[in-house]
DNA sequence: AGCACGCCGACT
DNA sequence: GTCGGCGTGCTC
């Protein structure tokens, strides 16, 4: 071992750092190294250091003083480059949830840590830093005002109730340690669940003048609204910043410092804000808890809305230890008028307070049910009879319409009629979706993208025809099976809101009231506030009706609850409707959406899974292989399986090694298998000592591979 | 994960 | 003759 860059005689290098840096788990090395320095730092500081050939952010986890700059191993520890010390070091809350996340997760402490930072953070060298620290004494941009007095809207019972209870429980434990629970508010759609957390993060914001609070929904850009809300009714009281994909690197690193520094009192975020460095933070919000984007997909695959309730609860741990009489703990309200399946379950256990909404504000109706019966329809048929008739009387009232179908582009697929032919994507086992105004076959998971054959390649055939339908083609003709050219029909989906400020945009057209039918994918069903919508119809429900994804039906449900929602906001509107077109209309799923009955849906939910021993009554993992060929990918898996055989505590299950339902996606095969337990600890203990043993070497033909703990997509 | 070092095909 | 493909190997 050599050293390199000899040590300066007079500044002894007396100090062994122990540092996280960005290392995957799967190196040996793990992700903490030791590297020399003049003098101790705080844990949590902020350090730039070589690694390699490169230098790197990396985040203090320990100081001890050392005589030799030589460790037993004989590696000898290279000095740091510089420290961050305008920043101030991360929280030991902050370390421990980040700790708690890579254990749970079976990630590095390291990767998880450095990837919790702002990119733009990661890149600072200490030039830039300090540049950035002296342009820094800027005054916090506070209305100069003073905060208006909002009209006083008097809270219903409901949501008096709901908020007393939230801020209630602490006071009944008197013992030593309050449990405090997370709090899951259930209130149907209507029922002012907004409200009553908009009170909640004021009330805790004046507590305290530092409290910081962190509003975590699934997607800012799809709701302007909220953010809207937010900047209105706390923008006066406490300076907020957002933190989400959206804003510019550079945005996103002030808005982080910001909240670091403790100068932004409120925090509204997507799922990367579960992290954000909170000195003070006392209440994190998470709506929609139900939304699948708070699990993130892509590297370090965690659930936002359950790290933000291991937040709260690491953060109040943090708190309260030291003079327990001014300590304030840590809140977490989780809001859905659709919990997910294991928030009701926690709720109804115990572990959950539950806080329960039932009545609609003011006299808005939610929309009555029917259900058209395609098999009573030629085969094919996009919008059934029915279906026609309750649009058209819906706009001959002067109400809009909201069309929803899961699938844009004009065509799913694209097929010869003489010799069978079909527009496969050759990189997926996919099929390219046929998109008509600019007329090419995109693939939608690799983004292939070529020009329509005008033949058939295989046949020289011309009748090559598009089937099934997307969000286009029903665009194009829902005016035609209405008989009415003059309709003014708007279309929202992903292709037509990929500019900037696009969304916003049509959502305001609709508002205007210029647009008769709003045609979109689920996108349109988040959360907008539509005022004259009479009429929600679901043009497909039945794919997800016998899904082999056991959470299928509780996704649907959510699904359809939430559309229903956009109809009849305004209690001007009379009576309102919700359609949903389907083939199997006597699914029992249809009988709670009927009745709007959410307990009754989870109720039977619940005892499904509890009889198939199923999450929340067991809990799951996948392993998932990716090679270039399928064959790699299964012997990977059923290697990996052998080397489980020595490890595995009775309580856990190994299932055998799959295809996944997409095999195939830009030329990668892909192969997963299931774990199942139905003791946590157990499971997380197996998981950890196999990965380890599957660490030890990769082989040759596999790309990868990757645990997905406590998976939503099986 | 990056990033370097290292050994074999189509271009100035 | 060089630019550049990605295979293996290392990072305190």
């Amino acid at each position: 071992m050599i050293t390199k860059g000899a040590l300066p005689p007079d500044k002894p290098l007396a100090w062994q750092l122990d540092v996280l840096v960005a290392m995957p788990a799967h190196v040996q090395l793990g992700s903490v190294l030791s590297y020399a320095s003049e003098q101790a730092l705080a844990a949590g500081s902020l350090v730039r250091v070589p690694l390699g050939a490169r230098e790197v952010l990396g985040v203090v986890c320990e100081s001890h003083e050392s005589r030799a700059d030589v460790q037993d191993s004989g590696v000898t520890l290279k000095p740091i480059v510089a420290a961050l010390d305008g920043i101030a070091p991360l929280s030991a809350a902050w370390r421990a949830l980040l700790e708690f996340a890579a254990r749970y997760y079976q990630r590095s402490a390291g990767e998880l840590a450095l990837a919790a930072l702002p990119p733009q953070l990661r890149q600072l060298d200490a030039q830039a830093l300090s540049k950035r620290m002296a342009k820094k004494p800027k005054a916090t941009q506070l209305p100069a005002q003073a905060p208006v007095a909002r009209q006083e809207i008097a809270l219903s019972e409901e949501q008096d109730a709901a908020l007393s209870a939230f801020f209630g429980v602490q006071e009944q434990t008197s013992t030593a340690k309050p449990a405090l629970l997370p709090a899951l508010l259930f209130g149907s759609t209507g029922s002012g669940k907004t409200e009553v957390y908009l009170r909640a993060i004021e009330r805790v914001l004046a507590t305290e003048p530092q409290a910081q609070v962190l509003i975590l929904v699934p997607e800012i850009n799809l709701t302007p609204q909220l953010q809207a809300i937010v900047e209105a009714r706390l923008g006066a009281i406490a300076s907020y910043v957002t933190l989400h994909s959206g804003i510019t690197p550079a945005q996103r690193l002030k808005s982080w410092l910001t909240a670091h520094s403790g100068q932004a009192r409120i925090v509204l975020a997507t799922r990367m804000g579960v992290f954000a460095s909170m000195p003070h933070l006392r209440l994190i919000v998470v709506d929609e808890e139900h939304d699948a984007s708070y699990r993130s997909q892509d590297g370090a695959r965690h659930s936002a809305r359950d790290l933000a309730v291991m937040r709260a609860k690491i953060e109040t741990e943090h708190q309260l230890p030291e003079g327990a009489a001014t300590a304030q703990p840590c809140r977490v309200l989780l809001a859905s008028a659709t919990p997910s399946i294991e928030s009701w379950q926690a709720a109804q256990s115990g572990r959950y307070q539950l806080l329960r909404m039932d009545k609609r504000i003011g006299d808005a109706k939610l929309p009555k049910l029917h259900l058209a019966d395609l098999r009573r329809e030629p085969r094919g048929t996009a919008f059934s009879k029915p279906l026609l008739e309750a649009l058209k009387s819906c706009i001959a009232r002067g109400e809009q319409a909201l069309v929803f179908l899961n699938r844009r582009g004009y065509s799913p697929v694209l097929a010869c009629d003489a010799c069978g032919w079909k527009c496969a994507c050759p990189h997926c086992s996919a099929y390219r979706v046929f998109h008509k105004t600019d007329r090419m076959l995109r693939c939608h998971h690799c983004g292939h993208t070529e020009r329509v054959p005008r033949a058939c390649p295989e046949c020289g055939n011309i009748d090559i025809a598009p089937l099934g339908r997307g969000t286009q083609k029903v665009e194009e003709q829902l005016a035609v099976a209405l008989g009415d050219s003059t309709l003014n029909i708007l279309r929202i989906d992903a292709d037509t809101t990929r500019h900037k400020g696009a969304l916003e945009q049509q959502l305001a057209q609709v508002h205007t009231g210029q647009v008769h039918i709003l045609v979109g994918t689920q996108m349109v069903t988040k959360g907008h506030d539509f005022r004259r919508i009479g009429l929600v119809a679901a043009l497909d429900a039945d794919a997800a009706l016998f899904s082999n994804d056991f959470r299928a039906p509780e996704r649907l449900f959510a699904l359809l609850m939430q559309a229903a929602g956009r109809a009849g906001r305004d209690a001007q509107l009379g009576s309102t409707q919700m359609w949903v077109q389907s083939r199997y209309p006597d699914h029992p799923l249809f009988k709670y959406l009927a009745r709007h009955d959410y307990v009754g849906f989870a109720t039977q939910e619940l005892s499904a899974r509890s009889t198939a021993m199923l999450p929340p009554f067991s809990y799951q993992a996948l392993l998932r292989a990716e090679a270039r060929s399928q064959e790699a990918a299964q012997a990977f898996l059923a290697s990996a399986q052998e080397a489980a055989q020595a490890l595995l505590p009775e309580s856990v299950t190994v299932y055998p090694p799959l295809p996944m339902s997409l095999q195939r996606v830009a030329d990668v095969e892909r192969a997963q298998m299931l774990i199942e337990g139905h003791l946590r600890p157990e499971l997380q203990r197996f998981l950890a000592s196999w990965l380890q043993a599957l660490r030890q070497s990769k082989p040759k033909g596999l790309i990868r591979f990757a645990l997905d703990v406590d998976p939503i997509l099986i």
